[in-house]
DNA sequence: ATTGACCTTGCCGTTACGTTAATGTGTAAA
DNA sequence: TTTACACATTAACGTAACGGCAAGGTCAAT
């Protein structure tokens, strides 16, 4: 396949100017120039743009993608990996900025509050870990399995705080189901506290909670027999409730 | 609390040439000049910068910002919210990345083929994503109901699949535990496999997989009785077995 | 032959700062 | 009191990665 600046533009969804700057500065060279000057570029071309793209969405310089691309040793497989790897730690950075948000939320409805200190963690975690990028091996080889035993320390005290309000938050929800169970209309008050309680629970399993996801699970809690079961163990018809509860808790059913 | 400018960029992980471009450039104002004329920044100022920060974080331009933060009726909560869905539907674009990338390994590995048009998807849908943003509004007023629950189908379709591949896993899980438990190694290739059959069942339920969390449930498996109930049923000690192949799996333990 | 959608090479403009220079300020130690 | 040094100021030029012209050549169809 052979195309011309607007064709390759169009279909990597870039500019034309984009590709005659990167054909300057010698990071993407068209296959050949034809007779009336036209760039023509093939299909190795919209590989080597594909890899650019990646790595520029990262953030990366077109200096540092040209020294990578251009490489002789540059093994693209490799690349990739590593490539990958930076956009799951982007993705965790991205987390740590929602979780902050979420907090400034919390702080302005008056939840919790902030230090001066807090409100930046977000971003300065981004600074902690590129320092952990550029230095973490030499750390590691420097203190040795030391941080790892800390790190791992502090799963474990978390998981224990966590497991103990897991095992509370299981018993609320399953407590206050089959007393919005007697009112009979999923509702009301306590069944919508019900179904909070229950998101809640939920938000210890999962990294991001969303509302379809929460309708998805209460109605598996109707298909799926292990959890009816486990829901309508004193009281059938509790598990369904809740997933009526749930859906109009979350909006997907009024 | 009052802060200099190095006090200051110093706590939010930013230059001083930042803050005062951002002065000159009026979007962050000091709370007073000192007889010195040294700039001295206040509380209120600590939040306005860390919501500017927010916003740029996002890649949104500092006159985009500055037209939010210096509105009149500038709602700091409701901007947080909005702020909140952008970082996630940004989480969901880096989604769309990884997923782009894994392919292209698949590619290089001759598991599947892409052609041309496939390599550029996951940059295209940020356009597409944009342009959602610019003209969702008018489109939904345009095309009522049609567009929502043509998604909703799309979601209620997919749960369904979902479903029968979750209760295909779990089942698979269970048989390869059993199976395993009669090796009494943890380590053997098919308490292996149990582990990472339970990985695959665990992915359906986070967003993000993580081998500290995997090995967090594993431990809970044995932790919290309601569990160990379930995978001791057939087999007593199941539990704990697939625990000490999780932690071998995530190699939390050797 | 003309139209209109392509293509080309300049070249200046923009954003969000980095960097450097030249200079003044606050305070702790000699 | 002087010295040192970390801190502050404004001014001005530099930069990355293009966007957006202008001035002109090319190609296919009418």
């Amino acid at each position: 396949m052979e195309y011309t600046v607007q064709k390759l533009a169009q279909m990597a969804g870039i500019s034309t100017r984009t590709l005659r700057y990167y054909d300057e500065i010698g990071i993407l060279k068209p296959a050949r120039i034809n007779s009336s000057g036209y760039r023509i570029y093939g299909g190795k071309e919209v590989n080597l743009l594909q890899q650019i793209l990646f790595y520029r969405e990262l953030g990366m310089n077109l200096d540092s993608i040209k020294e990578i691309v251009t490489s002789p040793t540059f093994d693209g497989a490799k690349a990739l990996r590593e490539h990958r790897e930076s956009l799951l730690e982007k993705r965790r950075q991205l987390d740590l900025l929602i979780s902050n948000v979420d907090k400034t939320i919390a702080t302005k409805e008056g939840r919790i509050t902030m230090t001066d200190q807090e409100k930046f963690e977000g971003f300065k975690q981004k600074l902690m870990d590129d320092n952990e990028k550029k230095y973490g091996k030499e750390i590691r080889e420097k203190y040795g399995e030391d941080a790892i035993n800390k790190s791992n320390n502090k799963i474990k005290n978390m998981t224990q705080e966590q497991h103990e309000e897991i095992t509370k938050l299981s018993n609320d929800v399953l407590e206050t189901l089959y007393a919005a169970f007697q009112t009979g209309d999923p509702a009301s008050v306590l069944a919508q506290k019900t179904a909070d309680l229950h998101r809640q629970f939920l938000s210890f399993y999962w990294d991001h909670y969303s509302k379809e996801a929460h309708a998805t699970i209460a109605q598996m809690y109707v298909d799926d027999e292990r959890f009816t079961a486990y829901y309508d163990v004193k009281q059938p018809g509790a598990a369904a409730f809740l997933r009526d509860a749930v859906l109009i808790y979350t909006g997907m059913k009024k």
